[in-house]
DNA sequence: TCAAAAGTGTTCAGCGTACACCCATGC
DNA sequence: GCATGGGTGTACGCTGAACACTTTTGA
């Protein structure tokens, strides 16, 4: 190590320590795009916008991080509060750093979707309708640049789909096979051959076969399934799995 | 629209305001895992870290984003800063913010990799030996956690390797096709058989047979191509196209 | 003529895909 | 008994994988 090379150092280390208390620090939000599903469709949760120059149109449910918790964190805060819920699936998806993109400043925000079952969920403040899930086919201009903070969410909920169980999450504990597959078809927009569907599923091994049935249908009564995430997680550390239907 | 609501709208505007002038803001950095390939091996440039704890380590080239810049904006300077090379491949992975993942206080960094061939490239400051490239095989502890950083990183060029034609822009303009499948084997880890890839990669139909050959080897001189990135910005929007081999 | 690396086709198994009829229940 | 949706097996074509010999050049 040569003088020259302690020298730089020494400075790098001065320039970090000012750079980190000057105006290099940004706002940082997390949005999130909380995907419903309702065996019908699949929604999203919006909030209306009351923020000019976007009054009037709604938004995806984001807020700013704070300075004692990790991004995963401030998402699942951020979904607890609104929600109610906890121990949702999210998932980080990408950050957003367009000049322009908030009009109070500068906003970096990291994008994350999260996965809800409607059945499970009230809306915390109905009484005022703010929030609103608002199905996926019907959503229109956003506020900020969350129309594109929703299409890479939602690009990246279909690659996963077809990769990890997370599917499961958006069904009853006890599900039938045309449940799931209505499930995929859905999200991924696709329209699939029962007996291809129900062979690849069940292909992996991690569907139990619960000896149960539907009851109270007028038609017959579908068989139930679990998913066994116990053997999904023993599993997926010594060979890879996949979803793809 | 009740009076509530709007009683809500502005409270929520004030929050947002000043919120965005107190401590909620948050250093926020780039951390690039530059790749260089020399068509033998994977390597990364690295430069040492100057900062304690981690002084002695290695760690990846990173910089504060500024506030004029996007991140995208501020992975390339930093690349050109280091390298003085401009229009390199480069893509977000990640975010990281673990609260204790650097030593002078919160600090986010936005993860991104960049492809580079190191024939192109010459070391700025190799006087002082602070920048080196180091193959990808022996890069043990890093500074900071910049060891994660570097495996989502890498994963993610992997996944994208088959996706999209980014092995090109790591070999010559023309290259043989051997060249190219030394490249996948290097950066996928796996042999792959000589009929199978040159198949599938040729029936892209994105590779131009230049009709050269290559010169002064001293056995049968192989046939040199080129990508037709052309062709593929036309083709790619109307249908999908694999680079899976 | 020898060494060194380039180039070239075929076979086979497994997977994805397409497809039509019977079954169990409630009313 | 009829309407409603649930459940099942097979045939075919395509794609991925395995495999060995000939060709061209420089030394």
């Amino acid at each position: 190590m040569t003088t020259d090379n302690k020298k730089n150092k020494v400075e790098n280390i001065n320039t970090w320590i000012s750079d980190l208390n000057s105006d290099a620090k940004a706002a940082v939000s997390v949005d999130c795009v909380i995907f419903g599903y309702d065996e019908k469709e699949l929604n999203v949760l919006l909030i209306d916008c009351n923020m000019p120059p976007h009054l009037g149109k709604k938004s995806l449910i984001g807020d700013l991080v704070k300075s004692h918790e990790t991004l995963d964190e401030a998402g699942l805060r951020i979904l607890e509060q609104r929600t109610g819920l906890s121990d949702l699936y999210i998932e980080q998806v990408r950050a957003f750093s367009e000049l322009g993109r908030h009009p109070l400043g500068r906003v970096i925000s990291i994008a994350y979707y999260a996965l809800i079952k409607i059945k499970n969920y009230e809306i915390k403040d109905s009484e005022n309708k703010q929030l609103q899930w608002v199905p996926l086919s019907k959503i229109s201009e956003l506020a900020f640049d969350h129309n594109k903070i929703l299409n890479d969410c939602y690009a990246q909920l279909k690659r996963r789909l077809r990769e990890r169980p997370i599917g499961f999450s958006l069904l009853p504990k006890k599900f039938t096979l045309i449940q799931l597959q209505k499930l995929y078809e859905i999200i991924l927009g696709l329209e699939l051959d029962k007996r291809n569907f129900r062979r690849k599923l069940q292909s992996t091994g991690l569907l139990i076969d619960l000896n149960e049935n539907q009851t109270d249908v007028s038609h017959r009564p579908a068989k139930l399934f679990s998913f066994d995430y116990e053997e999904y997680r023993k599993k997926k550390t010594f060979q890879s799995i996949s979803f793809d239907i």
